[in-house]
DNA sequence: GTCACCCCTGAAGTGCGCTCCAGGTCAACC
DNA sequence: GGTTGACCTGGAGCGCACTTCAGGGGTGAC
């Protein structure tokens, strides 16, 4: 019996996730397929599972939900024909996120401002002391 | 008496959060001093008030968690003397900002790569139809 | 063979940030 | 003076995304 894949706290150190996480996306139905087993039933994540989760975890830190993430999987899931739906999925996500850098940006710009207010009540402060 | 200042729906209207949202804030000690009331105990909003949480939906638009919101706000309620320590909160919030935005940037770039793979293939797709 | 360690499951728990609800007050309008 | 509508309070409830727990294997090192 060969040794392949990575066991789970392996494969949750390459993804930068927990263990805990990986059982949760995969009984959430984040996952394509469930993760192969042992013989003894622990999981092995083989190159396919990771790069999916790779996708996954893209997703996540760019403010996909889970079941937006699910909806994802759902259509790959069921194979060819369904492109277009993977495509506007992406896309709408896609607007989302830059709407939201874009939102992002301009309050940090706020911020900057305020920020630059305290350094200089700051430095002249200093000089004044 | 004077009329000053706006009702909590009207506050809430100019500052897209809902009135649940203003009391739970109030509440929360997220705002400089308990908003002002009229002789009936309803809320009114001056501009001071208006101000200040335009500051706070900011910093809550850019991700800050409540907890450090009211942190700054105990700090601007203490008043003189704790500008270093405004500052620095201030900055470090600025940081997580351009780290996350860094970081989202990056993902989308890889979404963006996986959207446009889907694009060429649909227009195959089309062509060879 | 026993100890330590990693893994398994289903289910309950947690932290965050609101959001909703019940029951009540008040002012204005008909 | 009755009804409407905006507001009040304390407290419960909710959706999300995990996280922890209880109870139970399997396996390799000594």
């Amino acid at each position: 019996m060969p040794v392949v894949g990575l066991t789970i706290a392996e494969a949750a150190e390459t993804l930068g996730l927990t263990s805990d996480t990986l059982r949760y996306y995969e009984k959430d139905g984040l996952l394509l397929r469930p993760v192969s087993r042992t013989s003894s039933g622990h999981r092995r994540y083989d190159e396919d599972d990771v790069r999916w989760i790779v996708l996954v975890t893209r997703l996540r830190a760019t403010g996909m939900p889970i079941r937006d993430v699910r909806r994802y999987a759902d259509l790959v899931r069921a194979g060819d024909g369904n492109e277009l739906q993977r495509l506007e999925l992406l896309q709408a996500h896609r607007e989302q996120v830059l709407q939201q850098l874009a939102e992002v940006t301009s309050h940090l710009g706020a911020i900057d401002h305020k920020i630059g207010i305290y350094e200089d009540r700051l430095r002249r402060l200093e000089i004044s002391a």
